[in-house]
DNA sequence: CATGAATGAGAGTTCATTCAT
DNA sequence: GATGAATGAACTCTCATTCAT
């Protein structure tokens, strides 16, 4: 494939990835793609067989993306205590942020498309997480801040509370104070109790 | 309406229960149900506009029937843990099981219909298990069963990761030891600690 | 199916039929054919699901129309060799004849389908046609007129002229003196030779 | 047109009378002969316009080729009905091969093209052969072989024979049994009759 | 009430053909 | 000459929806 063309796949990608944000997948038609990127009907199938293909490059460039969530904005002298909850924070962010977000999307997707573990975005993102946030525990434990018998175990929790929350918001009216408690709930778990 | 037309009226809306099932909610044509039900095009549309119309129909039957979740099989002499345990249980059953079921199609709908409060059956029905399995660990605390500070925000922190657990299940392949791993984590918690 | 119902697919079949002689098989689509109809475009869809259903519905009124070729027309007393040649004056008529016939689109038809020999038009209506020649030719030995020693063979060998012929006059021009001379040739094999 | 154009046409030409053979005239798009080529979607349109074009060239070729259907394999010394049968028993192999040939394609493209005399492949071919059975017919009766009295008719019974047995072997199923039936029939009818 | 034939909008898909590079 | 991306016309097929009976 020449540079030319790499350039218009990613900017079709980039389009439907719009597209996707507004209308969810299951919604979204190879005429609403080609109108929104102003190509023709055949120039779209020059790329692209379907949607399903669309969405899973739509997903790649995502995943490429999303690689770095933890590593940015970090201060190298941040307690874990922070760290984690500065991650909660910003999963409190995106999941009760109104606008338009790739998540209904992702999530009508792999309703219909339950792809094994290796490839699922879904699945790879989770583990990530959890194994982050492990790592912070077990950073916790040694500075101090946690106490925790079963570190992935809590890690596990965080990551099913918060997918838990995720579905929530998205599927009924979820105010910011629900998701505050649950994630103090889960935060006052991990520190000492006297 | 007449009698005849609550009879019909609740035949097609058991009948294309069953079509939801298999095929989710998105996915349903008023095609499908038609010939599901076996009656005519023009026939459907007597009772109703769109599919829906329809699924909100199923959702208000499932809601009746699905009152006494808890109040059924529970032997008087149980204890808190026990009756815990068989929810949880039963939890686990129904997200593992390949059959279908109506999951998928109550999040599809959910994910284009984010109704209010009130009469969003996923809410409800969550708000609801929140308030049994709360009474159950405030009774477990006096049996001298259960040790919990918070027990609403236990009950909350247990229905959220089952509601993790079941788009898990739903979106991903997920092992049932990983259910039994989860399960176990959010029990372990309300045990008394030595 | 109601007797609406019958009438209209007959109705389409028949008006596709003209559409069949005058485009053949392939170059025929559906859209052609509701166009033809003045039927719209989902109309024809109730009743056959391409333009292969169609052309078979065709060939099967064709067959049964086809099933008395001979039986007509024919005066009582007329001789064997009389009768014979009015069969091949009949068939030489056809295969000159410039304005549209089905023969073009039937060829198309089995050269794409070649169906095994039951369901197979072609070869019914040429064992039938084969079957009535030898009978003649049985006939017209019995009569004295013929002298022949294989009357099947001869039976399709003229068959196989015909056909030969047909397809000479569908695939280049064939003057009119070219078809009359093979006639002669093969009736001049059945009369005795001095 | 350069050398190197007339080799590339060849080329062409030739790759392009396998997709024939395989899909027929008119399934053959220009797209298909585009990736049997792999050459460029324009750079084919350099040299032909459209399959009918291409299938003329296709043609052309043929004819060159075939120009010496008689002409090999005879030895010198041969009767003049061994010549006749192994031409015959040629022709069998040929329309009862199941694998790929042009036959149909080149039925397929005179259907649709009933071209004139003088450049119709098919009536060329047809001419030719009429020609050279006679000329055998002829050396036969001399050599007293066979007796005919019309030898120009009986060589062109033989080809409409054949021809109609092409046809047949194209468009249904028929048994090697018929057709080494029908060619015993023809050859018979040469010899002499006591 | 109930039927089911009929409509037509619209999605999907494929190709012949052009044209800037 | 040669390339292959791009276009747009044309076709297939499916459904929601209507309406005469």
């Amino acid at each position: 494939m020449s540079d030319k063309s790499i350039q218009k796949k990613k900017y079709i990608t980039q389009t439907a990835r719009r597209v996707f944000m507004e209308k969810g997948y299951r919604q979204v038609t190879m005429k609403d793609i080609v109108e929104a990127c102003q190509i023709s009907r055949g120039g779209l199938y020059l790329y692209f067989q379907n949607t399903g293909e669309i969405f899973e490059e739509v997903l790649k460039l995502e995943q490429e993306e999303a690689d770095d969530v933890f590593g940015q904005n970090i201060p190298g002298e941040a307690m874990p205590s922070d760290i984690l909850a500065l991650f909660l924070k910003e999963q409190k962010k995106e999941l009760l942020s109104r606008g338009p977000s790739l998540n209904k999307a992702i999530y009508e997707y792999f309703f219909e498309n339950r792809t094994a573990g290796k490839e699922n975005l879904l699945k790879k993102q989770f583990d990530a997480a959890v194994h982050v946030i492990e790592k912070l525990i077990q950073a916790g434990i040694q500075e101090g801040e946690f106490y925790c018998e079963d570190p992935a175990g809590a890690a596990r929790n965080i990551m099913y509370v918060l997918e838990g929350l995720k579905i929530a918001a998205q599927t009924r009216q979820i105010p910011e104070a629900a998701v505050d408690r649950e994630i103090l709930y889960v935060m006052q778990g991990l520190f000492l109790e006297e």
